[in-house]
DNA sequence: GCGAGGCGTGTGACCGTGCACATGCCTGCC
DNA sequence: GGCAGGCATGTGCACGGTCACACGCCTCGC
């Protein structure tokens, strides 16, 4: 009567076998789904599973065939909607393939932090990295470990293009630019983010690139934290001096803070001062005014981003076209006032 | 010398014992700290570590052990900034003590897809499980499947205190309502988050529970959905109605979206109506006005969460106390005029 | 002088799964 | 009729660690 010793560990293939009537190799097919197995015997077992309710061990598994079916994310500033956006959609597809994800957060700033975020990935022994953390030092980092696993960055166009998949950065930088020149502008001061972020750097590009094709002279970029708080900051620094007409943000935090300064000042959006921020956060279009950005579509790229890892080369080719952003233009641009 | 065989597989403990003139068994009491080697025979095995790069196989210690250690987090809107912070210090207090954390982002209205996440992660053999999904039917999908693991829903106030952690969400409505009432406001506006958010519900009855407190006659509270969008529906809908002074949001972003539509109406802030949020998000200090609201330790949270998870039961009771939110007042409340 | 006990180390089994190979049976072809 | 070949299934080992137990040596106490 005593079906199922269960001496306290969880049912494992043995088991099953024994009650099912086969050898435990049977039922490792019939997990495996090969072909040559007699429905009625698969059926047998397959009750017998739901009956003990049968889980695969995963490290089991993974011992034997030396596959974790893990992918890691190395990540900083996940707490913003880009990165987190990202994420999402990685897990989301992963799990739908059949993976895991696991994730390490790390201070980018700072080279230690981000090798052992790294260590503690590989320890794991995933079978895939997505690094989001698109600052020049992670990659020096990544470099030096000479990395075993395939690898994508997400965001950090120009980098290493056998293993960066992005939104095209510098195009989006074209467009809101574009769009300021063709209101009329022509004293326009850019914000960009972090001096080492290879995103911040593109944006920028991208900026001075439209610029220069377009005859109009520069002023040299202000470097950023991508903060709202340093967005705030830098409005208020920049308002001492009032040569420009409209400010380019490198991402829509900073738009945000630069105009609150700018309120803050007594001066108007877009009458004074026009605004385009980059990112389009579900909040943009609630700022005040609503704020002209620069739409990315995160999740498409996270959804790319395992394709790439765990697809078939054929599959990575096309998936490896940057995605084109879009200018999204609200209330906070418009024609200079004189 | 050929020292090193190195079969396509990278190095196991068996390798490193015969490098190391030792047994495997000596080898693996060197990676366990056990106090009895002498320190010659253990330098000489750390360096043959090093020599070949050894790295422990975490399945192989999973498998014999049977300890996968590794916390997983069932999270839904981990694209907003609270649930955000509250996994990155998660991990980061989780790695530091040598788990690893897996991750499944689930949809919370579709039973399928939380059901779907947990068996995901229950799959895997996490030792720890944290939700950060507090609508009530995740703990009854939870229930359903008699978690074998320990575990920790994050903002569930009031919900199962076993398995709960939060900021005393009563405690800041409260905070939220009487600053309003202190303020002199007596027709304030409740906008709540979804129905089914325990942390929704717990703010709506700190709200009720201040104002009858207080003996000011309430209004029923307009279900919302936390976004920025609904925030500005919101808004618009109820300024046709205009029979109020103060509404209180149970999140920032709501309240931006507010603050969108009642300008849009050509009204001013404070001077017309006052708006609290919830949560303090960075950029709410940027909010024009900047918002008054309330402010949470996410990050705090994450980590004690960890602590109740892998820590003993003594350290547990110090850490089950709720978290006790704060008032931050900034310029989007005053005085009401009439 | 001898037994107890601790220290440092080694031996072999075992965890749950997949793989290589073996086996028996049935079918079909020359 | 004999043999090739495919199907359905079984046997034993390997994966890389840990655990239980054993062993030899040295110290210490009576």
């Amino acid at each position: 009567m005593s079906d199922e010793p269960s001496k306290g560990r969880a049912p494992s293939i043995r088991d099953v076998a024994r009650l099912a009537g086969v050898s435990h190799q049977t039922v490792s097919r019939v997990l495996n789904h090969h072909p040559s197995i007699r429905p009625e015997t698969k059926q047998r077992v397959l009750d017998v599973m739901e009956q003990v309710q049968y889980q695969p061990n995963r490290a089991a598994r993974a011992l034997v065939t030396s596959r974790s079916h893990t992918i890691g994310i190395l990540s900083s500033q996940s707490t913003q909607y880009g990165p987190a956006s990202s994420i999402t959609a990685i897990e989301a597809a992963a799990r739908e393939a059949g993976y895991w994800v696991s994730t390490a957060n790390i201070d980018a700033s700072d080279d230690r932090s981000v090798a052992d975020g790294l260590a503690h990935l590989l320890a794991q022994g995933v079978e895939g990295l997505v690094v989001i953390a698109p600052q020049a030092r992670v990659f020096d980092t990544l470099a030096q470990r000479s990395i075993e696993v395939p690898y994508v960055s997400l965001q950090s166009t120009g980098q290493d293009p056998d293993h960066t998949l992005s939104v095209d950065q510098i195009a989006g930088a074209r467009l809101a630019t574009r769009h300021l020149i063709e209101l009329g502008h022509r004293n326009i001061y850019h914000l960009t983010g972090p001096q080492d972020w290879i995103e911040a750097e593109a944006r920028m590009r991208g900026f001075l690139d439209e610029m220069s094709a377009s005859d109009v002279p520069t002023t040299a970029p202000i470097l950023g934290d991508w903060t709202a708080d340093f967005g705030y900051y830098a409005g208020r620094e920049l308002l001492t001096v009032r040569d420009f007409t409209a400010i380019f943000s490198s991402n829509d935090q900073m738009a945000l803070g630069l105009m609150h300064a700018i309120r803050d000042a007594g001066l108007e959006i877009p009458r004074d001062v026009s605004i385009v921020g980059f990112d389009d956060i579900p909040e943009a279009a609630h700022f005040w005014p609503p704020l002209t950005t620069v739409r990315q579509d995160f999740a498409e790229l996270g959804r790319r981003c395992v394709a790439l890892l765990l697809g078939g080369d054929p599959a990575a080719a096309e998936h490896r076209d940057a995605i084109v952003p879009e200018l999204v233009v609200r209330a906070s641009t418009g024609r200079p006032a004189f």
